[in-house]
DNA sequence: GATTCTATTGATCACATGATCAATACTGTG
DNA sequence: CACAGTATTGATCATGTGATCAATAGAATC
């Protein structure tokens, strides 16, 4: 394989590559996890020579890793931000919420999730889109507790405590179903029973 | 650096040297992480040449990274399991449990733990090993919660998943922690309140 | 003391990683 | 069309990984 890399890639617009190059590490991530976006991986999927990659890449590879995270986490914090702007009430978003984030569909998105954890570690780049992310979804949730408790559907006396706990209990599940523990089936309905009893619905 | 390891290392049984290797492989992963396990690293820590540490990893790199993550996570079960054991009852044997859990001071060992669910995708004996050590966890778990109920201190219909969304919502919360999310003050505090409401304490 | 057994090592592969830099080939401008 | 500007590349470095194997050195046995 050497450092082949086919035909020259067609000449395009910084910009246009730079998000060839992101597309291409965020689907290696879905795929194989973040720890295969490597230069040299994200060069073949975008069909580039692997110095074209480190040539974009200002921060390193880190922040090609980094990026790819936030993508990844970003449009899964949007598709689920969409379906509870979209429920009739607090309750169903919630159920909605829990039965997409725990239904198995998004699996590869969790992984992405626990790697990046490790990862953050090492990559400092990494660990603040992490914190970032992780700010998102506390306030997206937060939120939702907040209308519960306005319009009586949950009883809670710290909303912001229990979107933390809520989060936690998602997170920890998903990490779980990693390593394929516990019967995958019927997660997202024990889940939801759980969050909402810690939700006194 | 090249291929040096200073003088010979000192002629020892099999099995002390397997011990040693076992030995510098986990004290790695608890200062460096489990992706720092190395053939070089841990030769390096248990003063003895790379080509050592491959002539005692029968089972590859893969097997004494899942070794070093079972010993960990093993001996911080043994001693949970013996501060349960201790306490004068359920409600308290929890709040110990959490306490010494989320207190900060096994940061290490959470940290092992998310790495491994993280590598558990790539190396299928560390996989293994930790589908078994959740299982003794949620043995453990679970013996609490059903003493507790029939103490009468919990209101818990089904034991079994009451434990596994208590370690759910610990293993969140721990993952959380590692890229120092929430304030780690008093996480535990706030830890130990939800799961007092997850069991109807 | 000589000999056998084996724990230990050095050297070396084959491969993968991130990174750098001069050279190339294309695009748009004059 | 000629030319300047720049996107793209090939080659190469330094480093790190797991793994293999003949050679060595030290202990136990006779």
């Amino acid at each position: 394989m050497s450092t082949a890399s086919g035909p020259r890639a067609p000449r395009r617009t910084p910009d246009e590559r730079r998000a060839d190059i992101a597309r291409a590490a965020r689907d290696i991530a879905l795929v194989d996890g973040l720890g295969a976006v490597t230069m040299r991986a994200v060069a073949a999927r975008a069909g580039v020579a692997p110095a074209l990659v480190a040539h974009y890449a200002e921060g390193g590879m880190d922040a090609i890793v980094a990026d790819a995270f936030a993508g990844i986490v970003g449009q899964e914090l949007d598709e689920v931000a969409a379906l509870v702007a979209d429920a009739p009430a607090p309750p169903a978003a919630l159920a909605e919420m829990i039965r997409t984030l725990a239904g198995g569909e998004r699996d590869a998105v969790t992984a992405v999730w626990v790697e990046a954890w490790a990862l953050g570690r090492r990559n400092e780049a990494l660990a603040g889109a992490v914190r970032s992310q992780m700010d998102a979804w506390q306030a997206l949730v937060q939120g939702l507790v907040e209308a519960g408790v306005e319009s009586g559907a949950f009883g809670v006396a710290d909303p912001a405590a229990a979107a933390w706990q809520v989060l936690a209990m998602i997170d920890g599940t998903g990490a779980q179903a990693l390593v394929r523990w516990g019967e995958t089936a019927d997660r997202s309905a024990l889940l939801l029973r759980a969050v909402e009893g810690m939700l006194g619905a």
